[in-house]
DNA sequence: CATGAATGAGATTTCATTCAT
DNA sequence: GATGAATGAAATCTCATTCAT
């Protein structure tokens, strides 16, 4: 029915599968079973398609995240809440963290307005900021402590998915990790 | 002289400034200053191209490591050793660090023989179960730990490559951050 | 109006001309006043427009020889008629008829659907049997008998092309040829 | 050892299977076992080699059926002979027969020489007009005899090889098919 | 809104031929 | 004679995008 999600839902899959330059605007359209004229009504361009799922995917990953991360009473719980709902999504959605995780490592990152981005980022740099001002965790630089933390979850991501764990042991070793990351970064 | 490096020196700062698919073989000839056969009498296919390029790099990168990265009288150290030799490489080879991670995200990935990869990797895992068995670091699966560091390594770099830091700078922090590495994985 | 139609004109009068090969599908377009690419909307592959041209010619011929050969009192009647038709639409469309010899003298051939020619031949030698049945050709294999007849209309084809005849002295050409061949299969 | 023979040999076998333009010059020299270079040593041009090939296989062609096919004492003999030797030929060398076919049928054959042809089919046409002087075959035009006789003996051959039998059944059909020939042609 | 035929610039690849060794 | 790296024109095919219906 609606023919501007079934477009964004077979971009995805075949963007993941083929990479962008590797999937042709003609394939999405067959696969969404709309013409191929249709794309280009809701999607002047094709980098506004990419662009365009980037964002739909992005909204969609922060609503969840918002809403299942609640403020708790101690820093670290907060934190680890907010780890938790960020991998539970990336668990469930696997082929959109792949796609941002593709979106990211493009030249196509570089049409992203740079300031939304910091916008985006703020409140986790606040979050930070504030526990190193409390001296609960050590005192690096925000952006330095945030890339460790991507990364790390990335790599928890990519171990989880590369195996076949069943849920009860994926959502122990998310926990697991979570110590090991605060191990890390934890004043001592 | 030896047009075959021209080619491949070529692809390397071309793909990574443009991406693969963005990247027409064409343009890689004229910037390697040979005719666009030649190309294709040393890469008979420009997916042939890329994968070259990746084995070219990484039997360059091990070799780097493997020289530097001498066998230590701790455990520590040793795995200190791979990590800063690692580290400097990628610092000193930011366009071939760069491909890499271009390619590890790609679907070309596929194209590698998974079994090399393993037989590669099995020097590294054994020295960490050997880790594991002197109860030095945390008794993890060992592909789990592997997995960790890399995307540490990974978020590192990209955290000193999108700052402009001294030399000096450079240094410190990347033996400051394995230390927090440290933290995480030592056994108690 | 029809692109279809004008490329597989295009692509007839220059196969006959230069060969399979030696026609490239850009040439082709451009005599029949298309874009290059609408070449390939209509034929994906070349190896399709080839196959695709046979198939038309073919289907255009089995029509003109089916309205004009009605069946006759005796069977010799009815077996000149066909080949009657067959000649004159030859001679018609010497163009189609020489694209018809290339493609069968050329690996392409091999494309074609095996049961689908058994298909198409059924009729024709069911009548052959039908004759022998009633003893009135010699009793050989339809498939000998019918690979002599097609060769035998071949060579008159050639014979007729090669010189410049009035279409009286042609006429009288292929009816006597016909008493030729009929001489040759017809039981004593 | 002999180059030259070795590379008419793998054109011939190549150019069966793929045709002309569809067999790389490349291809011929690996088959053959030479340098790339070598080819257009003996060969200035992929023209030159098809040419070349015609010419060999010609001449051979021509010498096996003067030896095996000698005047006899009938013209009915004599010409049953050069028929009988024809096509044992080209049972034995099937992918010669196919070549010189796929030759005659493709836009090389306008590169011989006119004349050249002509002094070679002078003495079949001469025994022809012959055998219609003593009113011993029809007066039909020599080249229309030559042109019916050529196709006829194409069809059966084609017909032999696209059936298995035995050489016993093969000589049988061989002489059956010269009755045919001949009832067609002789003067009744 | 939706379609899909049409476009043509451009991408990858092929290949006959040359030539220094 | 023999080699095979090198060439570059040309061939097939792709694909984002447009537009009349």
């Amino acid at each position: 029915m609606d023919k501007r999600k079934k477009i964004l839902e077979a971009a995805l899959k075949l963007f993941v599968a083929l990479g962008f330059h590797g999937t042709p605007t003609s394939k999405i359209a067959q696969e969404a079973g709309v013409a191929n004229g249709t794309l280009f009504h809701y999607f002047p361009t094709k980098d506004d398609l990419i662009l365009g799922l980037y964002t739909d995917i992005k909204i969609r990953m922060t609503a969840f995240v918002n809403e299942n991360a609640k403020p708790e009473d101690t820093f670290k719980a907060t934190m680890k809440g907010q780890y938790l709902a960020s991998l539970y999504w990336a668990l469930d959605h696997k082929t959109e963290f792949s796609f941002k995780q593709q979106f990211h490592n493009s030249p196509f990152h570089l049409l992203l307005n740079q300031e939304e981005i910091e916008k985006q980022l703020k409140p986790h740099f606040d979050m930070l900021r504030k526990g190193i001002e409390d001296k609960i965790i050590k005192p690096l630089p925000v952006d330095y402590i945030h890339t460790l933390i991507s990364s790390h979850t990335f790599g928890l991501n990519q171990y989880l998915t590369s195996n076949e764990f069943s849920t009860v042991k994926q959502h122990q070793l998310i926990s697991d990790t979570f110590e090991l990351l605060w191990d890390m970064i934890k004043e001592n």
